[in-house]
DNA sequence: ATGCCTTCTAGCAGAAGA
C-alpha cells in the first residue's frame, strides 16, 4: 500500500498538478494540506474523477486538510481534541479498511508559529502538545497508524540546506525541535530517518530567491509511524521532481510503501 | 538590513505562509 502526503498550497490552484502526481505515482491514500477551501467549495467531483473516496476538513482562505483513498473511509475524526477554542482547520483522520488489516491515517498540518514573539508561536507548541496527547491515545489501540503532513519541524540541522537561515525561524526552534521528539518517543519512527541517515533530502523550498534553483530546502513534511507500521515499512521516497514543474506548490509530495495488500 | 514569491480576500493593499 502506497500512502501519499503533499500540502499543495491550494487545492484549486494544484488540481492539474495533484492529478499529473496521481497518474503518475498511483497512491492508494494521499493526506492533503493547505487546501485554502470550505468543504462545499472543494473540487470533490474532479477528485472523485481521479478514482478516489474524498473526506476534507475545509476553512475559508486558510488551513485546510483532506484525505484521499482508493477505499472508502470509515471512523473518519476532524479536529484535533483538547481545544475546543480553536477553530483551524489543521487535522483529519480515518481508517481505511482492506481484505486482511485495518489502517489509521491522520493528515495533519501542523501550525508554522511564526514570528515566535507572538502568540502564534505559543499556540503551535500548545498544538503539538495536544497532537502527543491524541497520538498517545491512538497508540494504545497497538494498530497501524501513520501520523503525516506537513509538521512545520525541521528535525536536526541536516534536515536544512543552511540551518543558519533557520534559528530565529519557529521550525528550528529548541522547544519545536523538543517537542517533536517527544512525539517520536511515544513509540514512533520518522519514516524517512528509518531508511536514511542522508542529509540533502527536502520536502520544501521556498518560492524567494531562487530557493528551489539553489536547493535552499528543508524537510518538513513527515510520516510518523506505529511500530505496528514500522514492520512493514518498504521505502521513503520524495517527488522533488514537482517542485520543477509550472506554477507549483512550495512543497513537495512525499511518499512510503507499506508491506500492506491494498 | 530587507525583500525576494504565491495564495487568499477584498476591492486596487494586506495578511499569511515558512
Amino acid at each position: 500500500m502506497r500512502i501519499a502526503t503533499w500540502n499543495v498550497n491550494s487545492i484549486k490552484q494544484r488540481l492539474e498538478h495533484l492529478g499529473e502526481f496521481l497518474k503518475t505515482s498511483e497512491p492508494d491514500v494521499v493526506c492533503l494540506q493547505e487546501l485554502k477551501c470550505t468543504d462545499d467549495t472543494f473540487p470533490r467531483s474532479e477528485v472523485e474523477g481521479f478514482g478516489y473516496h474524498v473526506e476534507t476538513h475545509g476553512q475559508k482562505a486558510y488551513n485546510g486538510v483532506a484525505i484521499l483513498s482508493k477505499r472508502k473511509l470509515e471512523d473518519v475524526r476532524v479536529g484535533l481534541p483538547g481545544d475546543d477554542g480553536d477553530d483551524h482547520a489543521r487535522y483529519i483522520e480515518g481508517v481505511i479498511a482492506t481484505e486482511k488489516t485495518a489502517l489509521r491515517v491522520a493528515s495533519i498540518y501542523l501550525p508554522n508559529g511564526n514570528p515566535i514573539t507572538t502568540p502564534k508561536f505559543a499556540y503551535k507548541l500548545a498544538w503539538m502538545e495536544r497532537l502527543s496527547a491524541h497520538a498517545r491515545a491512538l497508540l494504545k489501540h497497538e494498530e497501524n497508524l501513520v501520523l503525516c503532513g506537513d509538521f512545520n519541524v525541521i528535525p536536526d540541522p541536516k534536515d536544512a540546506a543552511d540551518p543558519a537561515l533557520w534559528v530565529n525561524d519557529a521550525l528550528f526552534q529548541p522547544e519545536t525541535r523538543a517537542s517533536f521528539r517527544a512525539l517520536l518517543d511515544l513509540g514512533f519512527a520518522d519514516a524517512l530517518r528509518a531508511c536514511s541517515d542522508e542529509g540533502g533530502l527536502y520536502t520544501f523550498w521556498d518560492y524567494q530567491a531562487g530557493a528551489y534553483q539553489r536547493n535552499n530546502g528543508i524537510r518538513i513534511d513527515h510520516f510518523l509511524l506505529s511500530p505496528q507500521a514500522q514492520d512493514k515499512l518498504r521505502s521513503v521516497a520524495i517527488r522533488k521532481d514537482v517542485r520543477g514543474w509550472e506554477k507549483p506548490s512550495d512543497h513537495v509530495p512525499v511518499m512510503i510503501d507499506l508491506d500492506i495488500e491494498p
